[in-house]
DNA sequence: CGCCCAGTTGAGGACACTCAATAGCGGTGG
DNA sequence: CCACCGCTATTGAGTGTCCTCAACTGGGCG
């Protein structure tokens, strides 16, 4: 049994009989007699902020499921640069490249306390065979990631400070109902997601609360008008 | 049998007996009688430039191989300016998102002649449930694309207008051999790929040949001396 | 209490964008 | 064959935005 990561903490091992996963969109459809060919453990993950889920260039046996948190997956510039080209959060799948048998394309690093299941690729490959429809699932998630990063390049890499960061917001807002109030992340990270220093990040979120778009609920959590955001983004103004 | 594309011309069909796409990776390792499962025609489409092979938030019920010649992958920013999210070339896959009933995600336009097969998701399923390592290949396509999206976010819109042309003068050369002259796209085209406006790639290309890293070759073709390119592209100097 | 780190703010400069004019090329028609 | 047209590429001048460097603030924690 490899280590996945340095430093993971490995919460036990299930068959999936009481695991979340067995929810998740990844396995629906799956039927009781299906676990039964489940013959290696999947295991839960959990980690802190600033760990490490897997580095760039590992090869790995494993795909995961984010059951809880927001993982980033970077990749680095020649200049030594990080640039964030993805987030996952709860459901998303990451990993799929050991699917098939290339080594990792990102370091993937918690942003916030993770709880993750590893599935080996062996229980993948042996669960399709009885059960195509997951190769069908498995589509599907590398559609949602593609699409992910088209819109991280269209909307993240273009425009103002000001418009891309309240395109960030708005998607990281999405998840939450109504204004509720929103978490953000540090500075460097957020710099690192659309594509500016920290310092232009600051500025741009200092000028939001100036215009009341942005109401400061204490240890970096804002509450956020979504309508004025949306303007913003779209350039009007 | 609903049109695929305004502008496509049909040049005929096959079951992929004498067709390339018979030696595509897509379908190694298929057998002779593999093809007696297919029941819908495989189409030839050629196409000029400019022409779209498919249009953003059109359902499609077909994926398309390409033979010969580029496509550009285009989505279009709230402003209405375009952006250029990936380029294919020879023996990529596009519309892979017809297979999990998605809507084709951008237009695909050809930016040169091309030589595409059309093949009926149809086809696909089928053929699939005899050959799940099909699936496999599919697979390693989408993790192409992937790959190849977070290239395109790291590589052209970081740095400098001169390492972003660098780079992707660097992407364009690396499917040509040696220091082989390499036709280049419109001004227009080139700063969509790399989130900037055409006077300014115009500019960093102009630079570049008054510097002796391109050399005209006459009608928009260049030949580019990649040891300088890879440096001017990794930011030394 | 003071350190440390993250965030904020300021000043100055570099870079790319905008607008506008010019040049170069290919095609068309006289 | 040449003149003209349209389009794209090129070049220039001026401006705005973001980056860089640096100082300052404030909260968390030993």
């Amino acid at each position: 049994m490899q280590p996945i990561s340095l430093h993971a903490i490995w919460l036990g091992e299930t068959k999936c009989h009481h695991c979340a996963m067995r929810h998740s969109v990844l396995f629906a459809g799956l039927e009781e007699a299906d676990f039964g060919h489940i013959h290696q453990p999947i295991k839960d993950i959990a980690l802190g902020p600033q760990e490490a889920l897997y580095r760039m260039q590992e090869r790995g046996n494993h795909l995961f499921t984010l059951r809880g948190g927001v993982i980033k997956l970077v990749q680095y510039l020649p200049d030594g640069s990080q640039r964030i080209v993805r987030l996952l959060k709860d459901s998303d799948a990451l990993g799929l490249e050991a699917l098939v048998e290339q080594p990792y394309q990102h370091d993937a690093i918690a942003l916030t306390d993770c709880e993750i299941c590893a599935i080996p690729i062996a229980v993948i490959k042996s669960l399709s065979q009885h059960r195509p429809r997951l190769y069908q699932e498995l589509m599907v998630r590398w559609q949602q990631a593609l699409a992910e990063a088209d819109i991280w390049l269209t909307q993240f890499t273009t425009g103002t400070a000001r418009q891309r960061v309240a395109r960030l917001l708005l998607r990281l807002s999405c998840c939450a109902e109504g204004n509720h109030p929103l978490p953000l992340f540090g500075r460097e990270d957020m710099g690192a997601m659309v594509g500016l220093t920290t310092e232009t990040v600051s500025r741009a979120i200092a000028e939001l609360r100036r215009q009341g778009v942005l109401r400061d609920r204490g240890s970096n959590i804002q509450e956020c008008d979504r309508e004025a955001l949306r303007r913003i983004a779209d350039s009007e103004e």
